[in-house]
DNA sequence: GAGGCCATGTAACATGTTACATGATTGT
DNA sequence: ACAATCATGTAACATGTTACATGGCCTC
């Protein structure tokens, strides 16, 4: 349940209403914990009911301001230091990887391929995303270098790691790879 | 959905029940897309319905042995080289990451040295399963081997970006990073 | 006054986890 | 006979996605 810590985080940063957090869910944090707009609404409820949120102003369109309270402040750094639970860690590709001697090295090779395009095109949007927070300085920015550069860093892999298993299919056929319908 | 598809493939591999099943998922794929029990349960008899698995023999205690039917083939080598459909990425510590300035130097550090600490132990755990895949020899094992490289990239990659990121925070404190509370 | 954006909410559905429940068989 | 393991299933709960529904405000 993160979800909740960052819609406290952006709040701590300005007070907002629900369509505000949902623009920054879209921005600045679609990479890292994306939300939808049903699951936004009925959590900041959530929030002002258990006290770590206070509504702080009222709009037009029946628009509802909120603010982090004391208790959501200290809800939030608690989190913040608290261990990590491991996430599970389900992946379709390397699934599909597993199974592939089903397939011909054709068509192994082209679902390598393809994630090799993925993660090229996908860090290739991060580099846009970095180039426009250099002119940007805030103070999440710094952060979002950070995580920026964790996102960098796991296309490159994605991207050499999807050319070197390419490069396996096709080797020592008789050896490391045989047909699963001959074992 | 890959779930079925998991199922398909180990009962390509041989016929088997669900308690078969069941320790194939806690061990070849564990690392790759974690079930529970009563997902498989439910989802074997699902895949009978719909005529993708068949039962082929039953056993004591109810036992019933599931193998893979014509249709469930066809179905597998469909998803194997359907286009891949890009999963939500959410990362706790990213989203920590993010809020970062809301804790201090020392504690941020802390986290990213949790972090990478995780990393070492699992990277560990991989190249221990490497060993092991190294005396064994099945068409499963060529694969997963490939498989296993990704996890052991990712870790070693995690663990470099975490010691870079820690770096990061201690570096130039007047332009780099900004408490939030002063900005 | 019409269209587009602001703004919030609910309903229906799919998925996933944990715990509960039951019972047969095997080995000692 | 007792414990461990084999074997399957259901129930309760939490989470997540998509679609539906409603209406106010602003600009042209």
């Amino acid at each position: 349940m993160s979800r909740r810590h960052a819609l406290l985080g952006l709040l701590v940063d300005r007070p907002a209403s629900g369509y505000d957090l949902l623009k920054l869910f879209d921005t600045s944090l679609a990479h890292v914990w994306p939300a939808t707009q049903s699951q936004l609404y009925g959590e900041l409820n959530r929030l002002a009911e258990a006290g770590l949120v206070g509504v702080t102003a009222e709009g037009p369109r029946r628009r509802k301001e909120y603010t982090v309270t004391e208790r959501g402040l200290r809800e939030l750094r608690e989190w913040l230091v608290a261990p990590a639970q491991r996430q599970p860690r389900r992946s379709e590709l390397l699934l599909k990887v597993f199974f592939f001697d089903l397939a011909t090295d054709e068509q192994a090779r082209a679902v390598l391929a393809e994630r090799e395009e993925l993660a090229t095109a996908y860090h290739g949007r991060l580099m846009e995303l970095r180039t426009e927070l250099e002119s940007e300085d805030g103070p999440l920015t710094a952060n979002g270098r950070i995580a920026l550069e964790y996102g960098l860093r796991r296309t490159d892999m994605e991207r050499e790691w999807a050319r070197w298993a390419a490069g396996q299919l096709g080797e020592a056929p008789s050896t490391a790879r045989r047909r699963r319908s001959a074992g």
